[in-house]
DNA sequence: TAGATTGTTAATCGATTAACAATC
DNA sequence: TAGATTGTTAATCGATTAACAATC
């Protein structure tokens, strides 16, 4: 039981990087390959074969010595540790562009998630479609969510509303919010909350240039 | 000159944080502070002070001992150091739903950067408008990028396409990618790249949630 | 068996936290 | 002067890298 990942506190740097080796191995499914090393692996995302063997074996053992990881398997490992498999209901609260476009992305069905609801105040988006989904009002949010569980709540709302919007994803009992407003928000800890401030990417982005600038 | 970032290497970390506390200084400084304290920008932003004081003394010294920080200067400084004072123009490729709320985001704006060019190789969606930009034809880039500098490149194509548009965005002498497709992408190491691939925020939120259900 | 590759331990590197002298 | 708060050095903590025994 020593790699449980219950008694092991796993690193956060190693939760992001299972996200991409877990996209990566079904790339090469696709492709139709069925056996991969941390070698080859390593080579497509940048990332040490050390590393990945370390990460991976932070969960149990997947590998085989001597011969690599079978895909297939490794797949449906890493999707059980990142619990893809709870196929986890999400709702979109604030349909401006942000909201409009992560409520479109294939991407997260193909991870298993599932849009079941969206919000927003203004009367004009009220009643919109996405994949059969309905834009509610606000005020539902509550209701809507004792018909359905909803899991997983993404903020999209201006950052001086996002306070106001996560107290009521917590009172409606939301286990998780993804937060792209540019502001912290205050949750209970029983809430877990990954913020995702899009100007961080862009300014570091930034300041790398200007220094390179500088330095020329 | 032993704090010149020209020196020292500068973590990754650190730099993350700086967009941080340059937005929350700017918020504090609308609500009227003109000083503050490492003290009191950590409880705003959930960082500890000390970590604050480390990561701005790793610049120069900003602050007033036994006072604080002026916010009207540090925030010129926060400014200069992300290299915003640059006032970037950034161009995006890719307006589908992703590209077209980028485009439309008024905080990059606030940050300085200028949107110059936006292109797509679908017919419909060329010639559209945003902010006064005009969505062009992919073929047009290099052509575009050598009458106007662009120096920052937004992909937001689907990932099949991600790895051409570098490769354009490249010979045509971008300095930057911001790259939102899920997949790694090669460039020259003139060129730097960030990666912010939003399925790992949403995957490690399902990982956490995931792990506490477990645990309960 | 020989070659390959994992899983794990040890060594290194880097980042955060603690403590406190300097000084406003 | 006394109180407050920075900037910096030292101590701790955590993550990555290197090395290699185990084994397929």
């Amino acid at each position: 039981m020593k790699n449980s990942y219950e008694k092991n506190v796993i690193s956060k740097a190693t939760i992001d990087r299972l996200p991409l080796y877990f996209r990566t191995l079904r790339l090469s499914q696709v492709e139709g390959i069925e056996i991969i090393s941390s070698e080859e692996l390593g080579q497509r995302l940048g990332i040490t074969p050390e590393q990945i063997r370390k990460d991976l074996a932070s969960f149990g053992q997947f590998g085989k010595k001597g011969v690599g990881y079978y895909i297939k398997e490794l797949i449906s490992n890493v999707g059980k540790i990142l619990g893809l498999d709870n196929h986890w209901h999400i709702a979109v609260i604030g349909v401006g562009h942000l909201g409009w476009a992560l409520a479109h992305s294939r991407n997260f069905d193909s991870l298993g998630f599932k849009l079941v609801a969206m919000f927003d105040t203004d009367p004009n988006k009220i009643g919109q479609c996405i994949k059969g989904v309905e834009v509610l009002s606000l005020e539902c949010l509550k209701e809507v969510m004792q018909e359905q569980t909803i899991h997983i709540g993404i903020i999209t709302v201006p950052e001086f509303y996002a306070q106001g919007v996560a107290d009521k994803l917590v009172a409606a009992g939301v286990r998780g919010i993804w937060n792209f407003a540019p502001m912290k928000i205050n949750v209970p800890d029983t809430v877990r909350v990954i913020n995702e401030d899009l100007s961080v990417g862009l300014s570091s982005l930034s300041f790398y240039l200007a220094r390179q600038t500088e330095i020329d």
